[in-house]
RNA sequence: GCCGGGGUGGGGUAGCUUGGUCAUCCUAAGGGACUGUGGAUCCCUCGACCCGGGUUCAAAUCCCGGUCCCGGCCCCA
């Protein structure tokens, strides 16, 4: 038997409906927020991504000769292509410039819970402005979005990356070095960060900086930070820009935070504010968004082109939004029930079916020619609200019969009043 | 790429340690009892040992390789 490639699903009728749900709502919320839509192709010149992220990326991504003998690739993800997009066709357009985009993406990893080789993203991007209202604004939007799906207890965190690179920076960790130490901060291994500075680093420096990664609390964490770095003002201006941002993000009713300032992200275009947000009940694969400042302007031959997006894993919204809600069984649409075949019933049927679509209501045809009773049980057991009933005296008649399958009420009507079920 | 656990009809499972009856049961699906009225009952039908080697008289069961899924690393969304 042909299986489906590693790492790819299919989707039933039961799982892309609440997937359509779930896109739906965060569409809605990004349309309400100003930002349009936007598509790039599903694959790029892998030039693109290998300027983007490095040459490791090739490692990570599918990567294609075409009959053209050009070298391409499945997107790992969209920042680079929006970017382009953005050099090529909106640098003139009204700052700022508000996008969002949604759809699939690849990656060649071992799947698991929550990541696949194919999955699934929403995203946005705010380009333009260089103020803290649009780091505020990024971050309610993905938690608006995220929430808009059904999730609850997200958890928030919020950091700036360009503040813990200046903290190296001034205390003398060489940019090689603190190349390495971002993934240690990231994940929080505090052990292998020690062993990392060790002999480049003067003690007091590196328990100066284990303690910064370890800060997380409040806004005033942020505000007592400053106050201890103020010999760095490199440091200080970033915090000074975290804390406005923070402020701004406070104005957005609901929406709860931690700050943590060993936040590092894994990719080195970020600069500024970058934040992540996690729902634990997915476990391993526990982040649903991550997002930040970045500046990729400069790939394209533009110069500060401030920039600042998010992108969210919908399977892991999904997974999530699966297992918390369970809704009970609702009693939807219509089956119509032809019980000959004669002709005229059988138009009949149609006609009604027709009608009932017209109106809005989802409506099966019985196309099984079966026999009355399995005809209703199946509608029963498929949770139909309504069996419409067609034989040679409603034909004679001119009108259906008309079967509430919840209360078990029947009753004739014509065709012009079948439209009234939907109300 | 690494470590570990798994894979039996469409879904869920028993059997596997101690190889050997037509591979168990539930459910779903199709049909019938019921030729114009549902949720019940009964009957029938359909349908599986992930793939490939090996050991053996005999493999779902033991061994090896592959593949896919799951959990954890790595990495990341």
């Amino acid at each position: 038997m042909m299986e489906r490639p590693r790492g790819t699903r299919d989707f039933l009728p039961a799982e892309m409906a609440r997937r359509r749900e779930t896109e739906r709502a965060m569409r809605r919320t990004a349309l309400e927020f100003g930002y349009g839509e936007v598509q790039t192709p599903t694959f790029e010149q892998t030039d693109l991504f290998v300027a983007k992220s490095g040459e490791a990326i090739v490692e990570e991504i599918y990567v294609f000769e075409d009959k053209g003998g050009r070298s391409l690739s499945l997107r790992p993800e969209l920042t680079a292509a929006v970017m382009r997009l953005y050099s090529t066709s909106l640098t003139h357009a009204p700052k700022p410039v508000r996008v969002f985009y949604m759809g699939p993406y690849f990656r060649y990893e071992r799947p698991q819970k929550g990541r696949y080789r194919e999955f699934f993203q929403f995203g946005a991007e705010l380009i333009g402005t260089p103020q803290p209202e649009g780091d505020a604004e990024i971050i309610a939007l993905a938690v608006r979005s995220i929430e808009a799906a059904g999730m609850e207890d997200l958890e928030v965190r919020v950091g700036h990356v360009g503040a813990l690179r200046a903290l190296l920076g001034s205390l003398g960790v060489p940019a090689e070095m603190a190349a390495k130490a971002f993934p240690l901060i990231d994940k929080g291994d505090i052990e292998g960060l020690r062993g990392l500075l060790m002999d480049k680093v003067e003690y007091s420096s590196i328990e100066l900086i284990e303690d910064y990664v370890s800060t997380t609390g409040d806004i005033a964490v942020v505000e007592g930070a400053i106050a201890s770095l103020a010999r760095f003002p490199e440091v200080t201006e970033a915090l000074e820009r975290l804390k406005a941002a923070l402020e701004q993000l406070d104005a957005y009713e609901g929406i709860g935070y931690e700050v943590d300032l060993g936040i590092a992200r894994g990719l080195d275009y970020y600069m500024g504010v970058v934040f992540e947000v996690d729902w634990q009940g997915l476990g391993a694969e526990k982040q649903v968004c991550g997002g930040g400042a970045y500046e990729l302007g400069q790939l394209f031959g533009l110069d500060n082109v401030p920039a600042t997006g998010f992108a969210i894993g919908l399977d892991r919204v999904d997974i999530a939004v699966s297992m918390s809600s369970q809704d009970g069984p609702v009693r939807e649409g219509a089956l119509v029930v032809p019980m000959d075949r004669d002709g005229e019933v059988m138009h009949l049927a149609v006609a009604a079916a027709e009608a009932l679509r017209s109106s809005g209501i989802r409506t099966e045809l019985e196309v099984m020619r079966r026999g009355t009773g399995k005809a209703l049980k199946g509608a029963d057991a498929r949770l139909f609200r309504w069996a419409i009933i067609i034989g040679s005296d409603e034909v004679a008649k001119g009108k259906v019969a008309v079967k509430d399958l919840d209360s078990g009420e029947q009753r004739l009507v014509s065709l012009d009043e079948l439209c009234d079920l939907g109300i």
